[in-house]
DNA sequence: AGCTATTCATAACA
DNA sequence: TTGTTATGAATAGCT
């Protein structure tokens, strides 16, 4: 139908092709809606553009369709989307299981099970954190300081940059100190059951008293 | 078409319709396939006579074009299940993100976006995991001495372990020494500027010095 | 089911 | 793009 006849195959000019889709879509939506109303059929035509663009028509629902199809032919169309959701799900909550798992012990918790090995693994990733940590806390202190430097002559906003610069530092003091305080501690603490303390500093590391 | 014109209404002659609906049928089905063809086009056509009896024509797997239609439209054309389970893997992939960032922060990486205050509470995370996992590495330590004590009169095993826990001493204090020694090297170093000691330690604890 | 007179859809063109 | 038109296709009514 039309000027002549046309094969049934790709239409290569894309502008042709364009305006063919454009027409036969809208017939075939004419054709849909009226056999819905004609023989009371239930109809659903879904089509997509290769521009991905959408039309369609339902005579009814289109859940309520698919689910007849459903009932009719037995092929559940979501059971495949359905899988790959499942195990995308255990995927993920295996990774958060895992990570969970991390964090808890990164924070001291659940260690009981950890043999000395896997605490000193732990214990190295921690020191890690901090250094980067405390290297960062005082990349911030030296901003302060220059910004200090920066205000010159701006007595009140320097007079208050000082301040909070002191705070800060007094703050990374304390921790520091009280950190120089706690390993103190536990070298004492742990050998009340007596132990000299050049038995401990021996045999593989013989120059290891030089560190002090 | 046809010998005359029909208005598009039901048909109320059953086979009259029947007739009419089969030769439609044919019809939509026959030019689904053409445009699909000749436009490259996805075409989805689902038909259901009254009777119940079912006509589809799908130019790719029906999944992938209710997939599409999920995609473009956001209605979702499957059932609470599926539902539930796109909430839940959102809702865990959330955590996931979260937990991932906690983690890179928790080794020191990612901290650029961080404020002063988030890295101090960052700091005092870190040195409670270190604190808990010392302890349990002393814990092992005092374990392992009992076990020594135990051990009386099988002097093979009782050398044994005693090699086995001046090694585990030997990390314990190359450790600890280690974290003394970077502390004051920090201390140090952070003040190049020139920072009277003394200075530092002031207003806030008066009696800081006290703990040393 | 076929047939065929008609109406409809649309390919080419403007 | 939208509209027009000549032509092929679809199909309503009949057998």
């Amino acid at each position: 139908m039309g000027r002549g006849k046309i094969e049934i195959k790709r239409i290569e000019n894309s502008s042709n092709r364009q305006v063919t889709y454009s027409k036969r879509r809208n017939g075939i939506l004419k054709k849909a809606k009226e056999i819905s109303v004609l023989c009371d059929a239930r109809v659903s035509v879904i089509i997509f553009a290769t521009s991905g663009k959408m039309h369609e028509f339902s005579s009814t629902s289109l859940v309520d369709i698919l689910d007849q199809y459903h009932k009719l032919t037995g092929r559940r169309l979501w059971d495949a989307k359905h899988e790959n959701l499942d195990n995308e799900i255990n995927r993920v909550k295996k990774d958060n299981d895992n990570m969970q798992i991390e964090l808890r012990h990164l924070k001291g918790e659940d260690i009981s099970s950890l043999n000395y090995r896997e605490l000193m693994i732990l214990e190295d990733g921690l020191e890690n954190g901090l250094t980067s940590i405390r290297d960062k806390q005082n990349e911030f202190m030296r901003m302060m300081r220059k910004k200090i430097v920066q205000t010159q002559g701006m007595e009140e906003e320097q007079e208050q940059l000082n301040c909070q610069l002191r705070q800060l530092e007094i703050a990374s003091m304390n921790r520091n100190m009280g950190e120089i305080g706690e390993v103190f501690e536990q070298t004492r603490g742990n050998h009340e059951y007596q132990m000299p303390f050049a038995f401990r500093v021996q045999p593989m590391q013989p120059n290891l008293q030089e560190r002090f």
